[in-house]
DNA sequence: AGGTTGACTGGGG
DNA sequence: TCCCCAGCCAACC
């Protein structure tokens, strides 16, 4: 049998509390500044990282939205590169981060990544 | 307690 | 441009 790549079996436990002392805070200032993005825009993991003062991690973001709550778009997050880290995650249908921005009027190029000169939201 | 694994990133080949 | 690697650091087991 061939393993199988599995995510974080606790990552929706996170979502319904169970995030304790300064992790909680950290998730928290993530979840907030992510549900500051129009729909149409778009903001790096690294870029949130910087606005945290480096607090936590690109690592860390991509740790926090994994499992966030239901208001949070976390579809607006992309890596550097404009692509869309969540079609790896077995947990992602693939091409759903990419159909939710294409809804939002983001224009996705043939290469499957986004123009972040033109999407980027500086905060 | 410690090794492993990432929703990352920038630099080098 | 693409691929690989080291640094990264929180969460998992």
């Amino acid at each position: 049998m061939t393993p199988v790549r599995r995510t974080r079996p606790s990552a929706s436990k996170r979502v319904h509390g169970e995030i304790q002392g300064n992790r909680r805070h950290a998730f928290d200032a993530v979840w907030e500044i992510v549900r500051r993005i129009p729909a149409g825009r778009l903001m790096t993991y690294g870029q949130i990282s910087v606005l945290l003062g480096s607090r936590l991690s690109p690592v860390g973001v991509g740790w926090a939205l994994h499992g966030c709550p239901e208001d949070v778009p976390w579809h607006r997050v992309v890596n550097a590169s404009g692509g869309f880290s969540t079609d790896r995650l077995p947990d992602v249908p693939p091409g759903l981060q990419k159909a939710l921005l294409k809804a939002e009027g983001v224009e996705v190029r043939l290469d499957g990544r986004v123009d972040l000169e033109r999407y980027r939201w500086l905060p």
